[in-house]
DNA sequence: AATGAATGAGCCTTCATTCAT
DNA sequence: TATGAATGAAGGCTCATTCAT
């Protein structure tokens, strides 16, 4: 599969992402996305076995960028802890909010139907990641003043697992931007409130 | 239709909700609940037209059932406003934990493509009774000492959007019943913690 | 399946071994069959799973009959032994001839990819049943001087191989009816032609 | 076409002749040939237009094989009829027993499915041209007393349907090379069994 | 009310065949 | 000549839904 296909690929892959976001994991048939991408039932084969073989590349293509793009804001440079956070859950609310490409549901389903070990679920891998990213930024905002916490880990898994119903609570019932902003900016608060009385 | 037709009626539904709790919403076919509740084809669509139709009727069940439930709880007489609040997080836990009859995913899965008006989404309404009692029970215990928080309803829903966090992640993840704990004593301690200090 | 979708298999089967008998083994499709039987595709696989299904169903009915009706042939009653061995030869070559439910080619096609177990071959089966039927027949008539033959079994055999050359060779080269009855006419002659000879 | 071009198919030629060996006629796909030649899809189209197209051929390179070696055997020299008959037998044997290049079974489907002018059945042609051969040669036998033998052409007749008998036998309930011997033997004995006895 | 056989739409998958390169 | 991506027809199979009993 020279260069050609792989662009492809990747082609079907985007279109693809797209219907997922739209329609879940098991509501997705091959038809679905083959009329996305507006190739015939058997050229999808070339490339594609499964929706599931498709969900999975889908899914390792977002898994990387997203973790690159979080990692590396998390990690670049001498901002303050506190811009640091800020941007970390400025993406967090972007993940959240986008309506194309939010595999939410779909991995939330997908997952939740596999039972597959816990070590290779890269759902787990992702918020633990996420977690660790998130408690030490809070570790570091400690250190220089900026934050006040006593508890930096369970402070950064309250977090996430705002976020986590947050993601699925924005698919489900609905969820507005303010909405969004209130509650991350509730948790951010409990960081600095007691900074702010003393 | 009789008591008796109601009676069967109610008979399907609770085979139904097993099967929806195992399986999703669309993974879930009619030969599915024919089979777990062992009557004929055509005897199911005396009482439902589709698994759709089923779905939402079991989940009007529960939410009946477990309203009741975490409402009476909350009203139920003169125990502290820390005990009751404890209680509801203890049905709350029950709720995540439950193998059988966890329509979680099921749930998501299906009003995440439904995209029905906010207004009539019994999930919004759940979400915003259960954040209504949460308020009511701190707003309560602010009152008489219990507990020390200047914003009773974001500190509500914090803890419920941990709580639907929860949820999504035990289903997905996989998430130990200390973790629950951990998580839900977390945000508990954050309406005492400044107590203890004093 | 009550007594009325016995009918029913049966009469798909009826159907059946008409395609199978026209078309071989790997040449039938569902779709051949159900056309054939003038039902609905989904109302086949109510009987069968698929061709091999079927075709092995097919197969079973006709080796029970056929068997049958051979063996009875060749153990009634008081006849000669030339005229019982005269009575299965025309079993045998009624079997030849036959135009419709003629399963020669599509048994033939179907176990030389199976390569099951040779204990398991019905075809195996049937051919040493028939070699042994013979066998008897030959004794019977050197026993009581209708027959001259120093090997009994090797005749049986060389008279069932011409049978299975004659069957393939009707279905493939095509053989009149009076090619067929010459040959069993040379093979018979063998046995008795040392008889004239005295 | 080129002394290249046909060179080449010869090449698709000899590797399909192994597929049809293994599959038969109607389970081999011209991608089956494709991956047995490692060419692509479009040049295999550049020699035949389908997998019957193949078939033909590689029936056609077959029978001028045979024909040519068993002709020669038979008309080479000086050899005694006897001898010249076991060597066309032995010819026969190995026709039987050998597991690549077996294309009985592919050919028996073929033609019993396709129904062709009995003139132009090269099956039929291989079948009457073998006849004609043992004929002549016991017609030979019988002439230097070798053999004895009232009728050559019968016997030869059934000689061949053993054959034929042996070789669909071979392919679908399995038979040693001690049992086409002593079926082969059968038949040789019968021509010199008087001779003996005198 | 209840049954379950029957239907046919729809999705999955394979494969002969074409065609731009 | 040669390639292999692409197509679409065809067959396999499942399942919601109907209907005669």
């Amino acid at each position: 599969m020279g260069e050609k296909s792989a662009k492809k690929k990747q082609y079907i892959l985007d279109k693809a992402r797209v219907v997922f976001s739209e329609k879940g994991f098991k509501n997705v048939t091959m038809k679905d996305i083959v009329d996305a991408c507006d190739i015939s039932r058997g050229g999808l084969y070339l490339y594609f076995s499964s929706t599931e073989d498709i969900f999975l590349e889908v899914l390792a293509t977002e898994s990387d960028e997203d973790d690159d793009e979080a990692i590396n804001a998390a990690l670049s440079g001498d901002a303050s802890a506190g811009d640091m956070l800020a941007l970390f859950l400025k993406e967090q609310k972007k993940d959240i909010l986008r309506k194309k490409n939010n595999l939410t549901v779909a991995t939330y389903e997908y997952y939740s139907v596999k039972k597959q070990s816990v070590k290779d679920n890269p759902l787990k891998v992702k918020f633990d990641t996420s977690v660790r990213i998130v408690e030490k930024l809070i570790e570091n905002g400690v250190d220089n003043g900026e934050f006040v916490c006593e508890n930096p880990l369970g402070c950064a898994r309250n977090l996430m697992y705002v976020v986590e119903g947050l993601k699925i609570s924005s698919k489900t019932i609905g969820i507005s931007e303010e909405a969004i902003d209130r509650e991350l900016m509730y948790v951010l608060e409990g960081l600095v409130s007691d900074e702010l009385n003393s």
